[in-house]
Order: C-alpha cells, then structure tokens, then sequence
DNA sequence: TTCTCAAATTATGTCGACACTTTGGGTCTA
DNA sequence: TAGACCCAAAGTGTCGACATAATTTGAGAA
C-alpha cells in the first residue's frame, strides 16, 4: 500500500481502475476538468497548488501535465509553466481541415470495413436522433453530443487504429472542450442530420468514394457554418 | 550554474541551444538514437541505464521518454518501462491511408497557399533530384530523402498549423525510423519522380482539386508498392 | 536434468528537497 | 508621478531516496 496517497480526500474524485497508476488518474481528471471547462481556456496549470488540491507529489503531477500537452490540451513553456491552449478562429478552422481530409478518409474505409451489426447500430442511432430532434428536447447538448458519438461511430468503423487514435484520442476532446467553452448552438442541427442520413446510405450500399465525398461536405458545411459564426 | 550536469561528458553530444533544457537535449538525442536506429525497434528504454549513460537523473529521462512515447516512438505499459515501438506491416499500411487524407488535403492547401518563390524553389529542388537520379549516384539514401523533402515543403505551404505538426512533427519521424530499419530501396523512384512533377505542375496551376487528386494517387502508389513487398 | 518456487536483484512509481528563473511588490531617484 | 532597481515570494527544473512491482537467480524437489 502506499504511504498515504489512497487515503487523502483529494483523490476520492479519481476514479480507481485497476492497474491505473496515480498518474493516469490524475490526467482523467484534469482532461476531464478542462474539457468540461472547469479550467479555463488560457488558465493557468500549476503545479503545486494541482499537487496540494490532489494531496499528491509535483512528479505526479508533472507527468500528468506532460499528457496533457501531448494531448494539445495544454501548451509549455520552459520556466513558465502550462496553460490551457486558446483556440483561436483560425486554429478551429484548421482542425476542421483537418477533419476533412481524416474523417473522409475514415467514412471511405468505414464503408468497406464496417460489420452489418454495426451499421444497424448506427441506424438506430440516427433514428433515436432523429426523435429528439422532433421534440426539439435533447437541443444543443445532446444534438452536439450526439453529432460526436456518430461520428465517433464512423471512426471506429474505419478500423485503422492510427486514425482512430488521432480523432478519438486527441481531436475529439479538443472539439468537445471548444463546444464546451463557446456553448455554440449549431441551426443546421436538422441539414446535419439529413447528411448523416445520406452518409449512413452510401456506407449502407458499401460504396467508398460516395461515403468520403459526403463526408468531406459534411465536415465542410459544418466548416463555413463555423467561420461565418465567427467571423 | 546547474551543479555539475553541465560538465558531465554524457551530454557532450547533446547540443547546447539556449533556452533548452536539460529534458529537450536528452529528447533530441533519443529520437535521433530511435530513428537512426541505434536503438532497434523492440528495444528496451531503459531509465537507470540512460540516466547513467548521460549522467543525468531520472527525472529528465523519464520526461523525455513521455514526450517519445506522445510521437509514438515508444510505447510505454505501467511498471513495465517503453520500448521503441514496432510497426507491424498493418500499421504501416494505415499509416499510408493517413498520409493520403493529410498530404492530399495538404496539397490542395499548398496550391492556394505557397509563394511563387516556394514553388520556385520547390522546382529548383525537383530539377537536383532529376539529376540525381540520372547520374544514379544518391540512390536509395538521397532519392528517399529527397522524397521527404519534396513532401515537407509541400506540407509546410499548406501553411495549416495542424497539419505541419501532424505531419512533420510526429508521421514523417515514423517513416524515417522504418525506412532506415528497412533500408528499403524503391524501385519506383523514376516514377515518383515523374509524379512529383505532375504535382508541381497542378500547384503552379493553382489547381487545388487537381493537386490533391495527383498527391493521393502519389501517396497510393507508393502504398500499393508498399503492400507488394511487404505482404 | 528440468521444473518450481522463493530470495535477491533490478526497474518503475512516487516522494520531498534544492537550485535557478520568473514574478510581484516596494523603494529610491529623477 | 513615472521609471529603474532590488529584494522577497512563488514556480519550475533537476536531483536523490524510498516503496512497490517485475525480473532474474539459484536452490531444492520431482
């Protein structure tokens, strides 16, 4: 047993799963912090005041910040310690490229790797959308979340790991802590619907080339939406 | 004045930029050491031995192992320790659809973004390879370092931050380290060459579409080749 | 000999301490 | 009052030490 670390008030937040190390739990907890926007964007990361509040060691901590830059959820500077990174419009407008092109190519390769069950699941997703979008109850957040878990979907289906690791690892909490931050409510919720409806279709009928340009305007539509919002 | 780190002789390989510190050095000379391939894939990362061979503590070691392990050099496991990771034939493969998506898009990008004088200097760089390759002194080394550099300029003329360091900060460090593995020796490299050309043309042209087009084709065909030797 | 299991050795996870850098506040001067 | 300078406080970079987990060694039994 450790010296004192499991007992501390601190970590009663963290969540215990085996074979985790102080470090790991440390780093969902402060991932999750600042997505959730606990921290603010720009915020200071310090390391003693985290290492009181946990009622851990700087070290832990350190390591912890260390992923979180990997993560390019905080950026360092030698002697100055971390911050929360700062979007800037440009930055999101990037990452959306981005997206493009790696959410595209994953849509292509969904389409002839995903299973049937899979893409039934995926139906039935939409369809459950598509009731909450009627009720006009689950609004922004839920439409927002459920935009990513379709998307999440796509991804996985795509089985290449490496992008899969790259979206679902790192871009996707970056998207969700922007979400989070800007509290943006997107009005095309309804056309984005409908293109995942066309999406799932072409991935339905197995037919790659289709699924990537419908993914590509997707992510694009979404895109111009963003930089008209902001400017 | 650090208290004797400076003088050990471990670090006399490191170089001594300013502003850098102790744990940046040591990173440098390990992702150099990793994909040179002085440490061979699979290889243990060991900390007390590397803290010794550099007459450092673990501390700096440990740092700059997480940051190899955020490029995906090593792969680290709880109480376990990292090793240079392992790229399996599959993996590589992904890793060339990822190549397709980003560079494409990259491509696109660059034939809106890049300068007249990067897309000069870009052609003075083509027309070197083309005499390389006639004379057939570089060979195998030069043609695929030339092939990087083609693809670097490209990336950075994109001039989308994401995608360089994507792109040039973790994938092409990967490549390197499996090319120099495999000292792997292309029997395409006329082709590319030409290919290289094309490309050039379509952003000279200012044909984004076009460009793409031709950098996807570029990247799958040397995927295709890829696929050949390997499976 | 070969297999098994426990002791010893080594490596990793975490901690607290010290040195150097940056920051913030206060003082002195023009 | 504004600005330069200095000093104290806080933060980061690096170190060595200890606790625990993994690995190796070696002794004994089958």
């Amino acid at each position: 047993m450790n010296n004192l670390a499991s007992i501390e008030s601190g970590l009663a937040e963290l969540d215990m799963r085996a074979g985790a190390t102080l470090t790991d739990r440390l780093f969902d907890a402060l991932q999750r912090a600042i997505v959730e926007g606990e921290i603010p964007q720009g915020g200071k990361i310090s390391e003693p005041e985290l290492a009181r509040r946990h009622g851990v060691s700087r070290s832990a901590v350190r390591e912890a910040i260390a992923r979180l830059e990997a993560r390019k959820l905080v950026e360092r500077k030698p002697n100055l310690g971390a911050r929360v990174v700062v979007l800037s419009a440009e930055q999101l407008i990037e990452i959306f490229q981005l997206r493009e092109a790696l959410e595209g190519m994953a849509a292509r390769l969904a389409a002839q790797a995903m299973s049937e069950a899979e893409i039934d699941a995926l139906d039935a997703l939409l369809a459950q959308h598509g009731r909450q979008i009627e009720q006009e109850q689950g609004q922004a957040y839920f439409q927002k979340q459920g935009d990513l878990d379709f998307h999440f979907r796509i991804v996985q289906g795509s089985q290449n790991r490496q992008l899969i690791g790259l979206l679902c690892d790192d871009l996707y909490h970056l998207l969700r802590m922007y979400r989070v931050q800007f509290g943006m409510r997107s009005k095309r919720c309804r056309q984005a619907f409908a293109e995942h409806q066309y999406l799932l279709s072409a991935i339905r009928a197995r037919d790659p080339e289709m699924a990537e340009l419908l993914m590509r305007q997707h992510v694009r539509a979404s895109r111009r939406n963003l930089e008209q919002a902001l400017g």
